[in-house]
DNA sequence: GGTTTTATGTCAGCCATATTGACTTATTTA
DNA sequence: TAAATAAGTCAATATGGCTGACATAAAACC
């Protein structure tokens, strides 16, 4: 076992740079979660209240089966964040005309005020990000994040992000 | 109110540009974790633990108070996990020479196998999306990365990730 | 038209990870 | 010697996940 080490395969891929990245996604991630998670706890909600939020400002009639599964999550534990959100008027569902099995969901004034909110404080931090980092670094930035999705999503994930 | 359109500064910081980058991190940041936390609850163990186990491991010897800092969690979020490793034989504490009031923390043979394994999972995952996006993507992603962390703690995360 | 599948919801219990606040012990510093 | 610091502990609480079992309504199948 000894004496045998790793071919260092090309400069950007040894061990040191794998590990700055691991660390900085895991610092980055944390402060940027954090302040959004501040503002939320004056209204009593936490981050999941804001994913869902966030998803259905993003694709308002979203169905529950559809944010399931972009939060990859069960519906037993949606339950309880959209059943508050809605319970207090921030979520409002309706039923589908297609398939009226379906519960779109949809944001209320009082839901897009807040969703509002948190993604201005989020976009804020990330234009900093972007303005410090300049436009080619944001391109790039956007490339590994990709690449660090599961395989099996990515391609859905990728069309999800880009789709206006 | 009506009419006022945000002025756009620049073309990346178009607010698309900036929802397209939080809706990445979170992609990423998720699949990233899913995988160690599977190999993780092997163990019986939690993210939380794995954390613990990484930080030892970049700084053999560091203080609790060190490594409560590093986490931003209070002293008794960390009190178990850490039991937990110490008692089962991951992590050994040690007092300090200089201060004895200090616990030194060290990785056992035991702790160093399981961070090996688990920081191969990750490596192996960031190395595809470095290889897939290419080294200069890699320098903007690191660049992105800082510019999210809170100004108040960059300078020493930064100083941090880049120590050997 | 009857059966099966699907979309959603709900109850109950469990686990992991974080928090705050109060207090203890050992040791260092002033 | 008194005060400050490093670490640990007890207790209570919040949040956000999970599994399993079951219910209802509507759609799809044959």
């Amino acid at each position: 076992m000894a004496d045998i080490k790793p071919s260092t395969p090309s400069l950007f891929l040894r061990e040191e740079e794998l590990r700055k990245g691991t660390e900085l996604l895991y610092f980055a991630y944390r402060d940027f979660i954090a302040e959004p998670d501040d503002a939320l706890r004056k209204y009593g909600f936490g981050r999941a209240h804001h994913r869902v939020l966030h998803f259905v400002a993003r694709r308002p009639g979203l169905s529950v089966a559809d944010l399931l599964d972009l939060l990859s999550i069960t519906k037993q534990s949606l339950s309880r964040v959209l059943g508050t959100l809605v319970g207090q008027g921030y979520v409002r569902q309706e039923k589908g005309t297609r398939d009226r099995r379906q519960r779109l969901l949809y944001l209320t004034e009082k839901g897009s005020a807040l969703e509002a909110e948190l993604a201005a404080i989020q976009r804020r931090r990330m234009a900093r990000a972007y303005r410090e980092a300049g436009a080619d670094a944001v391109a790039g930035f956007w490339r590994v994040l990709a690449g660090l999705i599961d395989e099996s999503r990515r391609e859905e994930i990728e069309r999800f992000v880009n789709e206006a």
